[in-house]
RNA sequence: GGGGAUGUGGUGGAACUGGUAGACACGCUUGGCUUAGAACCAAGUGCCGAAAGGCGUGGGGGUUCGACUCCCUCCAUCCCUACCA
């Protein structure tokens, strides 16, 4: 009786193999370098789907292009710094770094028992010193550039925890441990200036290869957008209100000026206005999120101010907006409600004028925010918006009023966190004076706690930030955001604690794919990518961009939702690894959806992809490889095995080098398993039929490989390997393109665009002979019967449509 | 509110450049094997219809000889929205 197949000892074998052959150690060579990249996981505490389908997706590509001859570099880290390290040390009483290093080792066995290629031995913790010196050392370099300053800045606050919340940590404007009634203060922050690079974050997305709707999101983020500042002088005082719009061609139709509730005027209003005042707290209230305050409703109170039209020098009022926002522009908007949405909204509720001084063809109902003609607009009257925006803009620069102005909804980078578990920020502060700190003087390790003591901010923890009566710690922590921004650089020489990237980045850098959740399309890719600009203009990395290209895999979900603990719909792959074993797992990942779609989780499917596995057991398991030479003549039933064989192997190449879509090419592969035919595998089969049966499961172990290399190997080592000593990762087969050739096709007949009838027919024939023989189909000649035929359409080797 | 996606049988999905809709798999049905079950093997399986045939890719409209694919519009779901990672 033959051997079962039992994944977990073959498995288990294997990967002791890897591990003690260092087959995944990477060392420059002569070959062309491939550096795969996932994106690191928090070390939450076990592996999820998405880590499993993310790893997955990385590892089938890494292996398939070592099968190409590509020196490939696979590494893999922790992002071990984060919120959830703080509040598992709360509930549990264990320090947020046991927590996290528990966390790591047993993520790490995971990982490994999947049969993932990594070269462990640049493995990187951003918990560590080791790595986090450097990142304090570039934050130098950032300060040392002037990319670095403080300014004050909002976040959610709870008063009773006296602590600052993440965004997810407000609910329903509640801080969640404690209840009470969150509110927005302003501290003072660090902050990185992103924003110098935004034109180069904009333009160079041309050279890189990643998916356009990612492209998209990041240039809508970064926002650039062509306008004017315009000054509205205050009345009866010599200051000026500046507004920013994009577009001037409706100044004519400004009804009214609305501020920012943090704007100077509006606290100022505040000390003297009992009314404003209240109105100010209660804009408190609603959460930093840009969501939140988006979906608030519009509220606004008058001022009693007024400024002066810069044109008509009309008198206009000024209101305070909870919409608007002090970061972007001036923390001034100019109101048109005939031509804007939201401040036709806003004029409405509080019965201010609406006027109209744009009419356009598409729409005559106001608001019309389409750009068209002017009237209501004096000398500008009939001109188009384009022409009368920089006719405007002239004048007003004229009259000193206003500018041209380029503005980017992009805002510049708080990396200020006031938490325990980030990376110490490294600044002394000298009788108040901040001071970054030398190199010589890094790093700034975070202080341990003491002993059951829950994470106090460094704020409170005295040994740290009280060096002296004049000298004291800065004890905010960086934003985590900063920690993977670049260890995409760091993995090259992360066993070198002399420098920051040795020889090896050259070499190994761009990361020539990088693969993670489309859910970091904007935040983590922006912000690397700026990394990678500053740190190229310090000489410390080349090139312009960090990742050439980009995979983005879509969720993994079930029941038609995100996987998560509160909805308590998780999966653990572990049982399933366990019960079925990697290599079915891995499969089924890459089976079930195309890796930038969803994926929903299905328990039968599963079963489905363990039975293939098992398919392949019982076709390859004690099969022994016979030298056969290629037959001069086969029987038309080789000749199809052959050229299926070969075509799978076209399929699967194609699928995997330029679309990434695994789940096409297993499907591929399942087809030929299906194809093969039963005599063919007997034992007394003619040698002819046994050299085609050893083609094909040649093609079929090697294109398996990179999805299910556990079995794949194994059973290579059986059936191939005994016989000539060739490793299956030591080439990707040749495909023979002569095989492929047909002499005949299925021709299609339509009529009327619909399907009547199909044919199989040779290649040589005449569009005459063609039609001809499609006409003479039954169902085809009832169809047409007596009608006349207007016109033939015939796409080659294809269809013929008859239109009557 | 803004930005980006997605929508195809009972289910996951395929159709790559406007040219056979439903590959491959799950599930289900029937049969075989079995004391029984599991496993495995064989056949069938979009919907309506006895059949001929008709209908069918979220809804509605359009372009085309021909539309899952292109255009307009509406609806639903998911992701991001700067302190979750």
């Amino acid at each position: 009786m033959k051997p079962e197949y039992n994944p977990t000892e073959i498995e288990q074998n294997i990967q002791r193999e890897w591990i003690e052959n260092n087959t995944f150690k990477a060392t420059p060579d002569d070959r062309e370098k491939f550096y795969c990249l996932s994106m690191f996981p928090y070390p939450s505490g076990k592996l999820h789907m998405g880590h499993v389908r993310n790893y997955t997706i990385g590892d089938v590509i890494s292996r398939y292009k070592r099968m190409n001859n590509f020196n490939v570099f696979q590494p893999m880290g922790w992002d071990a710094f984060g919120l959830p390290a703080e509040n598992a040390a709360i509930a549990n009483k264990v320090s947020p770094k046991d927590w996290t290093n528990q966390n790591i080792e047993h993520m790490k066995q995971q990982l490994i028992s999947l049969g993932l290629g990594y070269d462990w031995s640049k493995e990187l913790r951003t918990c560590e010193p080791e790595y986090y010196k450097w990142e304090q050392l570039i934050f130098k370099k950032f300060y040392d550039k002037g990319l670095v300053y403080k300014k004050k800045s909002m976040v959610n606050w709870d008063p009773v925890d006296e602590t600052v919340l993440a965004n997810e940590q407000v609910i329903d404007g509640k801080g969640w441990r404690s209840g009470a009634q969150v509110e927005i203060k302003e501290i003072d922050q660090w902050f990185i200036k992103i924003t110098d690079y935004a034109d180069e974050l904009l333009t160079s997305l041309d050279e890189v290869d990643w998916p356009e709707n990612v492209k998209t999101m990041q240039r809508n983020w970064i926002g650039k957008s062509h306008g004017a500042e315009i000054k509205y002088e205050i009345e009866d005082s010599d200051e000026c209100l500046t507004a920013f719009s994009t577009r001037p061609d409706t100044i004519f139709g400004v009804s009214f000026l609305a501020i920012s509730p943090n704007h100077a005027i509006s606290l100022d209003l505040a000390d003297k206005n009992e009314l404003i005042k209240d109105f100010l707290d209660k804009c408190k209230e609603v959460k930093a999120a840009e969501a939140d305050m988006a979906k608030a409703e519009k509220l606004g109170i008058d001022t009693g101010l007024f400024v002066l039209h810069p044109i008509t020098k009309k008198k206009i009022p000024v209101w305070i907006g909870n919409f608007v926002l002090l970061d972007y522009g001036t923390g001034v908007v100019m109101g048109v409600p005939g031509h804007d949405e939201r401040d036709f909204e806003f004029a409405t509720k509080y019965n201010l004028e609406i006027n109209q001084v744009i009419i356009s063809d598409e729409q005559d109902e106001l608001p019309v925010i389409q750009t068209g003609k002017l009237i209501n607009s004096a000398k500008y009257n009939g001109k188009s918006s384009e022409d009368a925006s920089i006719e405007i803009i002239e004048d007003l620069e004229k009259l000193n009023l206003g500018e041209r102005l380029v503005q980017f909804r992009l805002r510049d980078w708080g990396v200020s966190r006031q938490r325990y578990w980030g990376c110490p920020i490294p600044v002394v502060y000298e009788n108040g004076e901040p001071r970054i700190l030398d190199e010589k003087d890094l790093p700034v390790k975070l202080p341990d706690l003491k002993e059951n003591s829950p994470p106090i901010p460094l704020s409170q923890n005295q040994d740290f930030y009280n060096l002296s009566n004049e000298l004291k710690r800065e004890t905010d922590t960086f934003d985590t955001f900063m920690d993977s921004s670049w260890y995409y650089a760091r993995f090259t020489s992360a066993d070198n604690n002399d420098d920051m990237f040795d020889k090896n980045s050259k070499y190994w850098l761009p990361v020539d794919l990088y693969i993670g959740g489309i859910e970091h399309a904007i935040l983590h890719l922006l912000y690397s990518r700026f990394f990678h600009k500053a740190l190229r203009d310090m000489d410390l990395v080349e090139g312009n961009e960090p990742f050439k290209k980009l995979l983005t895999q879509g969720m993994v979900l079930k029941d038609g939702a995100k996987m998560s603990k509160s909805k308590g719909n998780t999966v653990d792959p572990q049982s399933y690894i366990e019960k079925y074993g990697a290599d079915t797992v891995r499969l089924y990942m890459m089976f079930t959806a195309p890796p930038e779609q969803s994926l929903e989780w299905s328990e039968s499917s599963v079963e489905g992809a363990s039975r293939f596995m098992k398919k392949i057991w019982s076709l390859v398991n004690e099969r022994k490889f016979e030298q056969i030479d290629e037959p001069l003549s086969l029987s038309e039933e080789e000749k199809g095995l052959r050229r299926k064989a070969h075509s799978t192997l076209k399929k699967v190449t194609s699928d995997f080098e330029t679309r990434y879509s695994f789940n096409t090419a297993i499907a591929a592969i399942m087809e030929l398993v299906n194809f093969i035919p039963e005599s063919f595998k007997q034992d007394n089969a003619s040698a002819s039929n046994k050299f085609c049966l050893n083609e094909a499961i040649v093609i079929i172990l090697k294109t398996l490989n990179p999805i299910s290399p556990h079995i794949s190997q194994h059973l290579w080592k059986g059936f191939y390997f005994d016989f000539l000593e060739e490793d299956i990762e030591s080439s990707w087969p040749i495909l023979r393109e002569d095989l492929l050739e047909v002499s005949e096709f299925n021709l299609i007949v339509q009529v009327n665009g619909k399907v009547r009838g199909k044919v199989m027919v040779d290649k040589n024939l005449e569009q005459k002979d063609l039609e001809s023989i499609a006409l003479s189909i039954e169902n085809v000649a009832s169809t047409i019967s007596n009608t006349p035929i207007k016109k033939t359409i015939y796409i080659k080797e294809k269809i013929i449509n008859f239109v009557i």
